[in-house]
DNA sequence: TATAAAACATAGTAATTTAGTATGAATTAA
DNA sequence: TTAATTCATACTAAATTACTATGTTTTATA
């Protein structure tokens, strides 16, 4: 059960964008190069990101890409999700001609129940949780280093 | 984000299984069929899950799977972890040589804590709470056709 | 106005994974 | 002895992943 590079390399390149998007556009090869992968592969990444309304692009020379919504309102299932796809364990939670079985119901309502579980988890965490978390980690570390 | 086969069929071969475990091996023919899923296909799930130690199996004619705990022993995450492998959302949770960045422990900890929401969830249901489901459902349904 | 820096678009592709199939050997009840 | 079953291993077509390649369009700035 694993996430695919959609999923971690969105996260982390938004996460990245956050940290800098108040101060204006942020070009793909600076991120590129801060979390090492490759920019025309974010291209792709982020051409979905914009289509899904999460960040917004400037063209042209000294172009990049700015947040489309404030960090407190873009959760990790925003990112997730609109990259790698509904949370969706099994089909017939969205195509119901699926479940033609006695037990539908009841592994349906597994599936049902986990969806809503991981949705829950990643809905709960947002952009601004993170930066939060970075700051408080990077504060401990320079006091740390200060003494 | 969705779960591969070998979950799916996974989880609905060891529900069929519960349900009829008791009364003695359980060919996986009669699973097969009852599923409709590839009888070679559920040998090679049911190799894996015997080795994990959910099932028991007995060669020979009239031989079949058994559950090797009470289904109140055996949880929805048992199976599928079994099958699909560990919930690993970001391989820096689990091999650290791949944090090298800044924000390491940042996206890391969001990839814990859904790994710890998505265990949570799939470890609370086990093949017990899907029986009683399905005697429910079916109750309910006899008594109305009942009248 | 020319240039360079950027987003945007689309096609291709090697490697891997998925979802099986194929074949046969070993075991055991009847 | 036979038939039913697990067990083991190898193979394979199709799909997916994780990119790369090759441009075009747009725009700030020198």
């Amino acid at each position: 059960m694993k996430l695919s590079t959609k999923g971690r390399y969105g996260l982390k390149a938004m996460f990245e964008l956050s940290l800098h998007s108040d101060k204006g556009p942020v070009p793909l090869n600076f991120i590129a190069k801060k979390q090492n992968i490759s920019e025309q592969y974010l291209e792709q990444l982020f051409s979905t990101l914009r289509k899904k309304g999460l960040v917004k692009s400037v063209r042209g020379s000294q172009g990049g890409y700015l947040l489309a919504k404030e960090p407190k309102d873009i959760s990790v299932g925003d990112i997730l999700i609109s990259l790698e796809g509904p949370v969706s364990l099994s089909e017939c939670v969205i195509d119901e001609d699926v479940c033609v079985n006695s037990d539908k119901c009841v592994t349906k309502v597994v599936w049902e129940k986990v969806k809503k579980g991981i949705e829950e988890v990643i809905n709960s965490i947002n952009l601004q949780d993170m930066i939060n978390d970075y700051n408080k980690n990077k504060l401990e570390h320079d006091l740390t280093n200060l003494f």
